[in-house]
DNA sequence: ACCCAGAATGTTAACGCTAACAGAGCCGAG
DNA sequence: CTCGGCTCTGTTAGCGTTAACATTCTGGGT
C-alpha cells in the first residue's frame, strides 16, 4: 500500500513523506522534543503506525555514540550466585532501557577477562559489569582497556573500576558466631579455592569471630564449591571425634558434607552442626534442612546496574563508589545448642 | 602520537593516512580481501598496530545490515535448566563470532514473549533463541514479528520456527520402565505445571510406559518445580501405604519429596523409590543420591545456534528444522528391587 | 504598522564504515 | 605494439539517524 516499494522495512525518510513533513520532525516527534505543534505530532504518529515504522537503532548509535547495550562478563552462569546477579543485572538494565550483552568464560584467567572486555568494547557497549569473584579477575580490571565504565561485583580492590559486593567477611563472621552462640567450642571451615575472594573474605570473618571468642581456629580444608569437594571433606571431618560445628564456604558442598556424614552415621545437628552460604532454593529441603548465610544476588545485580549507569550518565564525575550490601543468616535445622 | 590530535580513538581514515593508502584499502585489509599486496597489507597492519586501531563495529552494521548480534529470550535464567542452555548458547554462539544479548522474562505470557522479541529486533539481531518452554510462550512464536530467523528451544510445534529439545517422551518413559523393571507394581507421578510442555511431555511418557505395561495409571500430583511443591506431595504420598516407586518431574521437587518422606519416616529405596528429571550437579548427593533422568542442555544450545545459522546464512532456504536430543537414565541409591 | 523573540520546521552535514565503480599498472596473446 | 584482461588501488556514494544551522511563521510590545 501507499508509495512504500517492495518488503523493505520504512525508514524516517518515508515516514516523513507520508506525514507530509521533513524526516528531522520525524526524528523530534521520535526523540520528544519539545518544540513541535502537537497537531504535527500527532500526524507524525499517524504515519509511524501506518507504516510500522521502527527506528533504526544501529544508525542511531553511529550517530549518538551510545549503544544503549551494557556488557556482562561472568564466570559461569551455570552456578547459582552468577546466574542470579546476571538476572538481577538484566532485569534492572532493561528497566533502564538498556540491552544486555553477554559474555560467559569458561576459565578465569586474566586473558580471558581481557578479552571478553575487548570483545564488549569493540561491540560499542556503553558500560561494563564484571562479575569477578576471583583474583586473576579482579587483578585484570586494573588494567581496564579505556574510557568504558567499568563496575565490578565482588571485585575486592579492582584497581579504577567501583565495586559492588556483597559482606562475605560479615558473613563469616555471622556463621561463626551463630555456632559459637550455640555453646559450640569453636568451629571448623572448609573453605573454597583461595583465589576466590569471597572464600578469602568468609575465612577472614571465621577468623576474626573465632579471635574475638578467643578460641582457637583449626586449619580449614579446601573444597573447589562442587558438593563432591564437600563430600571429600566431609569424610575427613567425619573420622575427627572433637569436630562438633562446621561453616562450610557454601550450600552446594555444605550439601557434600550432610551426605557424607550421613554416610558415616554421624548425625546433624545432634553430634555436628552444619552452617553453610548462599542461601540456594534447595538448601531449605537438604536433610536436614541447612541453616546458612543468605546472599542477596539481586540485590547485588540492581546495584551494580545503579552505580554503572551513575557513572556512565554522570559523565565526569567518575568518583570511584564501593557499595556493600550486607548478608543475613537463615537459621533452620542444621545447628543445634551443644 | 603523530598526527591524531586529542583523544578521539583513531577510525580508519587514520590508519589510511599513516599508512599512505586510501581507507578503502584499510577496509580491503580489514576483511582480508584478496586483491592487496602483501607489502602493502604489512603496512597497513603496522599502522592499525600502532594507532591501536579498533574498527566500529555499529558503522559497520549500519552498512552491512549484519550485526553479529543474536538475542535470546529466555524464562527465568536462575533455574538450572535454562541457565545450562543459555550458557550452551553463549558458548557456541560466541566460538561462531556472535554476540549475545539476553532478556530473561519473569513472567511467561504471550504479551512479554512478543515484546521481547520487539525489543530484540529493534536492537538489530540478525536471529534469536526462545528458551521456551511454556505452552503460551511457544505460541506466541506462531505470530512472529517478520523476518527475522528464529529457533525454539524445548517449544513443542512452534508455528513457522524452527525447534531444538529434549525428547521429554522419551526421558519419561525411560524413568518409568526403569521403576517397571525393578518390580514395581505401578509408579506414582508428581507431575510439572499444565502450561509447561516439559511436564506434558513427561507425563505422556509416563502413561505410555505403564500402558504398555498393563499397568493402572494413577492420577498424578501436580507441583510447580519448586521443593517446596515437591514436599507438600510428598507429604501426601507418605501418607498412602500402596505407593512404592514415584517418578518426581524435575529434581527439584525430588528434593523435597526425599525430604518429606524422611521427615515421615518412610524409607528410601527401601520402601519407596524415587526417580527425578534434570540430573542437576546437586542430585548426586542428595540422601540417597538421586536416580534421575539427565538432559543434555549444553548440546541443546549449542544445537540451537548451529540450526539459527544454517537459517541466517543460507538465506532462501529456510526449512524449518526439529532437532532431538535423547535423554539418559542416570540410575543411582534413590531406586531399588521391589 | 513594525520589529523581534521564540516556536516550529526544513536543509545540510556529519557519524565510520562497505559497496560499487573507476582508473592505473602490468602481463601475455595476437 | 596493441589490446584485452588481470591485479591492485583510489574515489564516490550511500547506510539511517541526529546535530547544527538556516529559515519560516507566529504573536505581542512599541
Amino acid at each position: 500500500m501507499g508509495s512504500t516499494q517492495g518488503r523493505r522495512p520504512p525508514v524516517m525518510a518515508d515516514v516523513a513523506k507520508e506525514a507530509g513533513v521533513s524526516h528531522q520532525t520525524v526524528s523530534r516527534v521520535l526523540n520528544e522534543h519539545p518544540n513541535v505543534r502537537s497537531e504535527t505530532r500527532a500526524r507524525v504518529q499517524e504515519a509511524i503506525d501506518k507504516l510500522g515504522y521502527r527506528r533504526n537503532l544501529v544508525a542511531r548509535a553511529l550517530v549518538t555514540k551510545h549503544s544503549r547495550t551494557l556488557g556482562v562478563v561472568s564466570f559461569d552462569t551455570t552456578l547459582y550466585g552468577p546466574a542470579s546477579t546476571v538476572y538481577g543485572i538484566e532485569q534492572a538494565a532493561r528497566a533502564a532501557g538498556y540491552f544486555v550483552s553477554i559474555v560467559s568464560l569458561k576459565s578465569i584467567d586474566k586473558l580471558g577477562v581481557n578479552d571478553a572486555l575487548d570483545y564488549l568494547t569493540d561491540q560499542g557497549v556503553d558500560g561494563i559489569v564484571v562479575v569477578a569473584p576471583q583474583r586473576s579477575a579482579a587483578q585484570a580490571l586494573a588494567e581496564l582497556p579505556f574510557g568504558v565504565p567499568t563496575v565490578a561485583v565482588e571485585g575486592g580492590e579492582a584497581g579504577e573500576a567501583s565495586v559492588v559486593c556483597v559482606d562475605q567477611v560479615e558473613g563469616g563472621r555471622l556463621a561463626t558466631e551463630h555456632l559459637l552462640s550455640l555453646g559450640h567450642e569453636t568451629v571448623w571451615q572448609i573453605r573454597g579455592p583461595s583465589d576466590w575472594l569471597e572464600a578469602e573474605g568468609r575465612v577472614a570473618g571465621w577468623r576474626a569471630a573465632l579471635k574475638q571468642a578467643g578460641r582457637p581456629a583449626p586449619e580449614p580444608l579446601t573444597g573447589d564449591w562442587s558438593p563432591r569437594s564437600g563430600y571429600e571433606a566431609g569424610r575427613s571431618l567425619a573420622s575427627m571425634k572433637d569436630v562438633t560445628a562446621v561453616f562450610v564456604a557454601n550450600d552446594q558442598m555444605a550439601l557434600g558434607v550432610l551426605r557424607a556424614f550421613t554416610e558415616q552415621g554421624v548425625r546433624v545437628p545432634d553430634q555436628v552442626s552444619v552452617v553453610g552460604f548462599d542461601d540456594i532454593p534447595e538448601s531449605e529441603f537438604f536433610s536436614p534442612p541447612l541453616t546458612t548465610i543468605r546472599q542477596d544476588f539481586g540485590a547485588v545485580g540492581r546495584h551494580s546496574i545503579e552505580v554503572l549507569l551513575r557513572q556512565i550518565e554522570g559523565q565526569g564525575s567518575h568518583e570511584r563508589e564501593r557499595l556493600v550490601v550486607p548478608p543475613s543468616l537463615i537459621p533452620r535445622a542444621s545447628t543445634a545448642r551443644r
